[in-house]
DNA sequence: CAGTGAGCGAGCTTCCGCTTGACTT
C-alpha cells in the first residue's frame, strides 16, 4: 500500500483566545492575522479580538435608505457577521476598556463606529486608537494616545456607501428593464467597462501608417583590431518608397564619417515598493499570474506571517523595515549600494491606513512554500530591496554618421552600466515593449574616422494599434483615475466577466506583408516579406451586450460613467470629513439631480437592442441586421413587421454585431448543412450553443476550433466522429465494487474515478488501471471537498439560503 | 448539452468596500 494521505492543517483564524480569565482589556481590530500578532505585543492584560472586516452593511433587501427620513440608512449585521458579532459582545461585557483598533482611513473609522453602535459600547471605557504599523514601539505608542471616534469621517463613509448604493440600485433595474434582466451598473464597474468598449473602438477604428526605416551596418574594428560591426539607424524616416529608394541610391556612391561622438551619463532609480496594484501588474508582467491568482497567493503568504498586508495604497515602509533592508544590502552587496528612500504616494484618492508590501523580514531571502507562494515572495523581496539601493549609473554613447551629399546622419547608439546599483537585484518590467535595439558597448571610434558599409536597408515599418487591456492594465488605469480601491480591483475585474460585459481572451497574430529594400555591394534589391504582427494573449474585449450597456449608460447618464466622477464625490467626501458640510446634505443634492433622470429614462428610453442595419440579402431583397436577442447576437433577414416571417441565425463566438459585415452575416445562413451520408445515415453540420458540432444518427461530435463548419468535407466529418468513438472506447478503465459503483475513467485531464456521480482525483504516483475498490474507498475519503464547486475570487453569490428549493 | 428569437405572467436580479470562511442532508 502505497497511499499516504495527506492531511492539510489548516491555519486556524478563529476568534476565540486561549485564555480562561477575562482581560481587563479588550482591542478588536480589523483581520485576525493582525489580532495574532498585536496580542503578542501587549501581553496578558489585553484580549485581542477580529472584526473581520465591516460587521454591518445597508439592508441587502430593498435598498436599505428611507429617503422620506433624510436618508436615514437601514444597518443590518451581514448574516455571516452574526457569530463574529456575538462573540465580540461576550468579551466585551467582562473587559474594562475596549480599544477600537481599526485601520485609519474612511472604511476602518467607519467599522469602529459600527462597532461602538451594534455592540452598544459607553463612551468613557471606548478609546479609539490606530497604527500604521505592527511593531511593538508602534502599537504601544498608540495605546498612550487614545482619541474618540471622528464622526466627521464616518460620515464621510456614509455618504460614499449610500451614493454607491444609490447608484447601484437605481441604475440596475433601468438595465433590467431596457436591456436585460440580471445586468448592473455601478459607480466603479460601469467605468471599468467604458474604458475596454472604447479602447475596443479605437482598435477598429484604427489603420496602421507606414514609413520606411532605414539601418545601416558599418564595418570596424574593436580595441583589439578584431572585426566589430556597428549598427546605425537614420533619425528621419521616409513616407514614400520613392524617397528611401532614392536615399539608398546616393548612399551607394556616399562617403561616410564619423561626424560627432556624443557621451552623457544618466541615472536609473528604483521603483516604490509593491502596493496592491502595483504588485498585480508586476506578477502579471513576471510571472503571469492573474490580478485574482496573485491575490490568493499574497492571502496566504500574509496569513503565513511571511509578508505585511496585501490590500494597500501605500508605498510607505516603516522604519524598522528600512533599517533592516539596509543591513541586507551591506551584507549582500556593501556600503556604497545602499540608499534609503522613503517614497512619497501621488494616487489620486488613497488613504494609507497600511504600509507597503513588503517582507515581514527582510533577512529572509526566500521562503519554503509553494512555487506560486515562492515566486510572488521573491518579487516581493527584491523589490523592497531595490528600493532602499543606489541608482544605476549608465553612460549612453551617440554616434553621428554624416553621408556625404544628404544631411541626414545615421546614429548609433550604446548604453553601458557603469555602476549597476539597485539593477543587481531587480528591473520593473514595462508593458508592450516597442522594438528596443542597439544596446550595448560601441566600438572606439574617433572624429572624423571614415567608415564602410556592408549593408543598409530601408525597411516599412508600421504604426502600432492601441493595446487592448490586460487585467492588470485595467487596474493600473482605474488607479489612475482614483476608481476603486486595493480591495476590490480583483472583484471588479470578475463582476465586470461575470456579467459578460467583457471577456479574456486571446487574437491570433494577422500577416503583414511589407517592403524591404536592401543596399549590399552596390547593388539594390526590392523584396517583400512578411510578419505576424497584432497578436493579443489574455486581453479583455468588450461583449455586445458590455458595448450596448455602455452606450446607453453614456446617452442617459453620462455624469456616472464621467471618468472624473469618482474624484469628484471624493472631493465631496472629504469636505464632509472635514466638516465642512453635513453628509445628509451632499447625498440629498445628489439624489435630487439624478433620482429624476432614472425616473425620466425608465419612461421615455426605448429598449436597446443594440441593432445595426447591414443591407438587403440578395437573394430575396429583405433586410438583414444584426442585435442581441433573447438568447445573444443574432443576425436576421426580413422585420417582424413583414408577412412573411424573419429568418434568424446567431452569431459566432468571436463575430460581433459592432463589426460583422453583410459577407459574414449572410455566410451565417448557410446552416446547417448538410455534408453527405456515412453509414447510410446523414451528417449536418450546425453551430449551436456550444460551438460547431455534427450531427449524425442522433449523437453529436463537436467540431475542434481548428475546422471551419463551412468548409469541412465529408471525408472530414468521418474522421472526427471515428476519432471520438474510439475515445469513448477507451474512456472506461475499470468497474469496481459489487455493483459497479465506482468506475475508473479517461478524463480531460488524465483518469479520475467517479463515485455516486461525484468525481474523484487519482494521485500521480498510482497507478489508474491497478486501483482497487479499498484504495478508491480511501481516496474518497481523503477528498471532503470532491464534487464541491471551487469558489473564484468573486463577489458574495446572490443569497442562495432565500431561494431554497 | 447542441431546436429557440415571444410577452396570461410570479418573483427575482443589482452597488462598493472592509475582512475571511463554509450550517449539514
Amino acid at each position: 500500500m502505497y497511499l499516504s494521505i495527506f492531511v492539510i492543517l489548516q491555519k486556524k483564524l478563529e476568534n476565540t483566545p486561549n485564555k480562561t480569565s477575562m482581560s481587563k482589556n479588550l482591542v478588536i481590530v480589523e483581520s485576525p492575522a493582525k489580532a495574532k500578532t498585536i496580542e503578542k505585543f501587549l501581553g496578558s492584560d489585553y484580549q485581542v479580538m477580529s472584526s473581520f472586516g465591516h460587521i454591518r452593511d445597508l439592508a441587502e433587501k430593498g435598498i436599505g435608505i428611507d429617503f422620506a427620513n433624510n436618508y436615514k440608512p437601514e444597518y443590518v449585521v451581514s448574516t455571516d457577521k452574526k457569530k463574529v458579532v456575538a462573540e465580540l459582545k461576550k468579551a466585551t461585557k467582562g473587559a474594562e476598556v475596549i480599544w477600537l483598533a481599526s485601520d485609519e482611513d474612511r472604511e476602518g473609522e467607519a467599522i469602529a463606529w459600527h462597532l461602538y453602535d451594534e455592540l452598544k459600547l459607553k463612551d468613557d471605557n471606548t478609546k479609539r486608537i490606530v497604527f500604521h504599523e505592527i511593531t511593538k514601539d508602534a502599537i504601544l505608542n498608540a495605546i498612550q494616545n487614545p482619541r474618540k471616534i471622528d464622526l466627521n469621517l464616518v460620515d464621510a463613509q456614509q455618504a460614499r456607501r449610500l451614493l454607491d448604493r444609490i447608484v447601484g440600485f437605481e441604475l440596475s433595474p433601468v438595465l433590467w428593464r431596457k436591456i436585460k434582466p440580471s445586468l448592473s451598473a455601478g459607480r466603479v464597474q460601469s467605468v471599468a467597462v467604458r474604458l475596454i468598449v472604447e479602447r475596443e473602438r479605437e482598435v477598429n477604428k484604427f489603420e496602421a501608417e507606414s514609413a520606411y526605416k532605414l539601418s545601416a551596418l558599418f564595418n570596424t574594428t574593436d580595441i583589439n583590431g578584431k572585426a566589430l560591426v556597428l549598427k546605425a539607424a537614420l533619425q528621419q524616416r521616409f513616407t514614400e518608397k520613392k524617397d528611401a529608394l532614392a536615399f539608398l541610391e546616393l548612399c551607394k556612391k556616399a562617403q561616410f564619417s564619423v561626424a560627432d561622438i556624443v557621451k552623457k551619463p544618466t541615472k536609473k532609480s528604483p521603483a516604490p515598493p509593491f502596493t496592491t496594484s502595483t504588485l498585480q501588474q508586476e506578477a502579471a508582467r513576471k510571472l503571469g499570474f492573474s490580478v485574482a491568482q496573485t491575490m490568493i497567493v499574497a492571502q496566504r503568504l500574509y496569513e503565513a506571517g511571511n509578508i505585511t498586508y496585501m490590500r494597500t495604497d501605500s508605498v510607505n515602509l516603516s522604519s524598522l523595515a528600512i533599517g533592516n533592508s539596509k543591513t541586507e544590502i551591506i551584507a549582500m552587496a556593501g556600503e556604497k549600494y545602499v540608499h534609503t528612500r522613503q517614497f512619497s504616494t501621488n494616487t489620486k484618492g488613497a488613504q494609507e491606513a497600511h504600509e507597503a508590501i513588503r517582507p515581514t523580514y527582510m533577512n529572509v531571502h526566500t521562503i519554503e512554500a509553494t512555487s506560486q507562494e515562492k515566486k510572488l515572495y521573491e518579487l516581493i523581496w527584491k523589490r523592497t530591496i531595490a528600493s532602499q539601493m543606489a541608482d544605476a549609473e549608465l553612460e549612453k554613447t551617440q554616434i553621428f554618421i554624416s553621408i556625404s551629399g544628404s544631411k541626414n546622419q545615421f546614429v548609433a547608439t550604446g548604453e553601458v552600466i557603469v555602476f549597476d546599483g539597485f539593477l543587481k537585484v531587480y528591473l520593473e518590467s514595462i508593458d508592450d515593449e516597442g522594438d528596443t535595439e542597439n544596446e550595448g558597448l560601441l566600438p572606439v571610434l574617433k572624429k572624423n574616422e571614415p567608415l564602410e558599409y556592408s549593408e543598409i536597408d530601408a525597411q516599412e515599418r508600421f504604426t502600432q494599434k492601441p493595446p487592448r487591456y490586460s487585467e492588470a492594465s485595467l487596474v493600473r488605469r482605474l488607479e489612475e483615475l482614483g476608481i476603486g480601491r486595493p480591495s476590490t480591483y480583483a472583484p471588479t475585474i470578475s463582476t465586470i466577466q461575470n456579467r459578460k460585459y467583457v471577456e479574456k481572451g486571446d487574437r491570433p497574430a494577422d500577416k503583414r506583408d511589407f517592403n524591404f529594400i536592401k543596399l549590399k555591394h552596390d547593388k539594390i534589391t526590392d523584396t517583400i516579406k512578411s510578419e505576424n504582427t497584432g497578436a493579443e494573449k489574455s486581453k479583455l474585449f468588450p461583449t455586445d451586450i458590455g458595448g450596448v450597456v455602455n452606450d446607453f449608460l453614456l446617452d442617459y447618464f453620462p455624469d456616472i460613467l464621467n471618468f472624473n466622477f469618482t474624484a469628484d464625490v471624493e472631493k465631496e467626501f472629504d469636505n464632509i470629513a472635514e466638516g465642512k458640510i453635513e453628509w445628509t446634505k451632499a447625498i440629498d443634492k445628489f439624489y435630487k439631480k439624478f433620482h429624476p433622470i432614472v425616473e425620466d429614462t425608465l419612461k421615455n428610453s426605448e429598449r436597446q437592442v443594440g441593432e445595426r442595419i447591414l443591407g438587403n440579402d440578395p437573394a430575396t431583397g429583405r433586410q438583414l441586421s444584426v442585435k442581441i436577442g433573447k438568447f445573444g447576437p443574432l443576425a436576421q433577414i426580413g422585420t417582424s413587421e413583414e408577412e412573411e416571417k424573419p429568418v434568424f441565425a446567431s452569431l459566432q463566438r468571436n463575430q460581433s454585431i459592432e463589426s460583422i459585415t453583410l459577407e459574414e452575416a449572410l455566410e451565417l445562413f448557410k446552416l446547417p448543412r448538410q455534408i453527405g451520408d456515412f453509414e447510410d445515415k446523414v451528417m449536418t453540420v450546425a453551430v449551436g450553443r456550444f460551438g460547431p458540432y455534427i450531427r449524425h444518427d442522433g449523437s453529436f461530435y463537436s467540431l475542434p476550433s481548428t475546422d471551419d463548419p463551412m468548409q469541412v468535407t465529408n471525408e472530414r466529418a468521418i474522421e472526427i466522429i471515428e476519432t471520438k468513438r474510439e475515445l469513448e472506447k477507451n474512456r472506461l478503465i475499470s468497474s469496481l465494487g459489487e455493483n459497479n459503483e465506482i468506475q475508473v475513467l479517461n478524463g480531460r485531464f488524465g483518469p479520475y474515478f467517479t463515485c455516486n456521480k461525484i468525481n474523484y482525483k487519482i494521485p500521480k504516483t498510482v497507478e489508474a488501471a491497478s486501483l482497487t475498490f479499498e484504495q478508491c474507498q480511501e481516496l474518497i475519503a481523503a477528498q471532503p471537498d470532491a464534487g464541491v464547486k471551487k469558489k473564484g475570487f468573486t463577489r458574495k453569490a446572490p443569497s442562495s439560503n432565500k431561494t431554497k428549493k
